[in-house]
DNA sequence: GCGCGCAATGTATGCGCTTTCAGAACAAGC
DNA sequence: GCTTGTTCTGAAAGCGCATACATTGCGCGC
């Protein structure tokens, strides 16, 4: 910078006023500058602005998994809304484990980021205190709670479960089985499927769990051990993923099982295919690019000191009725 | 850090030299330090010691979106590896357009990363300029060349559109169509395959080309347009993802078409759902993992200043033969 | 007992910026 | 002509660490 300074015939300080300010440096100075710029090739660094500037200008996402389509898309908005204000994006994968988490904080939190998301509300009590100690927004998402660390944008995940209860009984359904996978949230809203079906005066035969990520092929063979094993004859199937309903649906095809007539199927996530294939799956959508969008705005506003920053923000979900239930 | 000394009864340096290697301090002030640690809840400061040691121990990735499965398992693998070696990992998202990786290599320089995963090989001359100028390692995946700008991980598309070309004739195909969504690689595949499907006898009636993302839309629309349009009766159809031979094949069955008897299809990108669906989609398969880890250890060895180091990797590709063709 | 080497620690410096604070030059107002 | 305000620029300090170099203390061999 001192370099470009030169160049220009002016100090180091005018060029660092140039660049972050334009306006607070002469028209022809300017121009002198940003040619001494071209020619030297000067890229300035950031981490030294940071350091003096007390700002990263860098905010930081943590996701269960990068790979995950739900968790991608939601992200890809925050980052978006954020990146329209100056800010880098650096992702971090936890894994579903909240001890990992808080490792990953912790060497998160030394890049001093001026904001973090964290996807779910649960983490360590060391977390916390860090995250706490860090003194920036952080917003919370994909979940929804009372006592959010800082900042919270969710929605339900038992209430998920129950709407679905209700729509299935609605239907006129008074058997069901659940195939889950995934992360604590999938079996939340299993649980809550359960207890309200139950509750509703249906019988939950059987609930196939899975550790892991959901895939076709757990999907089918959920379905498979729903029948072959619990004798589940015909009924409501909650799964916990679009992908895992859509294994049900192909199971179900391959042995004749009339879908929507004999097994009814919920999926979650309204992903794209959800919508393509036949029967199209019936399942919860939640609008993920307004979650992502609207934990930025939470964001900016806390930065930028906004005394109207809403703490917690429930964006809601809707059961999309399709073909399979 | 001083604080932490204080309280350890030591100064800055051994706080530091604790933390970087403890080895350097003897096992009692190494007690006490952590013990101050602990109590000050201290967490250092990447960004000064970024700015120090002149290594930020960040290497950053561009992808042309991070919602594409493909490109995020490769990008996992490769963060995987280097997080192992105590790097960080900065993910951007390009968008398919070189004057926006331009505009991101700056920024992204800008933190001056130790290393860097680029996306393709195709960027502007001032992005090369930039990247060769940053004097970092820099790894160019998913696709191949002879003069990268570092290194090369990659497989060729043309090649593989070739390979399926010759997969079509050798089962008997002399009519065929395309259905092209994505970036210039999936164009480069279609492009390959009909040249080549062409120099061996056959025919190719149309080429259904869409801009931007593959989605099941697109392909049941491409093949309707093929059958509706083009007068396609039967033949062989190339896709440049799974996604879309997904969408054929579900527009095939709406139309009571016989898969693969009538109409064969191939995707690309084995994806999760292409062995599960039915009939399975007979597909090209890139080993994404060892792609993302071969990018890695090319940029370690690099950064090892270890001189045994592959400029150019190819790493292959496959034919998985499925239902579909 | 002396010098030597090694382990453990400290001092000083600077990484490349941003941020005060201060000064210079100039126009406007009385 | 003098003050006052405004615009532009520069000097100096310091952000929180890592690194080079210096210092201390100790055990060892002779």
């Amino acid at each position: 910078m001192a370099a470009v300074g030169r160049l220009a015939g002016v100090s180091q300080v005018t060029v660092s006023r140039a660049l972050s300010d334009p306006s607070k440096v002469s028209p022809e100075t300017l121009a002198r500058i940003r040619e001494a710029i071209e020619v030297t090739g000067f890229v300035p660094n950031a981490i030294a602005g940071a350091l003096a500037s007390r700002r990263s200008m860098l905010v930081t996402a943590l996701v269960p998994s990068i790979t995950n389509i739900v968790y991608a898309t939601m992200v890809k908005a925050f980052s978006n809304r954020m990146r329209e204000h100056g800010y880098q994006f650096l992702l971090s994968e936890t894994g579903f484990d909240p001890e990992e988490e808080e490792r990953i904080i912790a060497t998160v939190l030394s890049r001093r980021p001026d904001a973090m998301l964290l996807t779910g509300i649960h983490h360590t009590a060391q977390a916390r205190k860090m995250l706490l100690g860090a003194d920036i927004p952080v917003v919370e998402v994909w979940d929804i709670t009372d006592s959010p660390v800082d900042l919270c944008v969710g929605f339900s995940h038992a209430e998920t479960g129950r709407a679905v209860a209700e729509y299935a009984v609605a239907k006129g359904h008074r058997r069901a089985g659940t195939v889950t996978a995934g992360d604590a949230r999938a079996l939340r809203r299993k649980e809550a499927f359960s207890r309200r079906f139950t509750e509703l005066g249906g019988t939950v035969l059987a609930e196939i769990d899975h550790d892991g990520p959901a895939t076709l092929a757990r999907g089918r063979e959920g379905l498979a051990r729903l029948i072959d094993m619990a004798g589940f004859a015909g009924g409501f199937v909650h799964c916990s993923s679009d992908v895992l309903a859509h294994g049900v649906v192909i199971e179900a095809h391959a042995r004749g099982i009339d879908v929507p007539g004999t097994v009814a199927v919920s999926g979650f996530g309204d992903q794209d295919f959800a919508a393509q294939i036949e029967p199209p799956i019936t399942t919860v959508r939640v609008d993920r690019d307004v979650l992502g969008r609207s934990a930025a705005e939470a964001v900016l506003a806390r930065i930028g000191k906004r005394p109207d920053v809403p703490t917690v923000t429930d964006v809601g979900f809707e059961i999309i009725t399709r073909g399979t239930a």
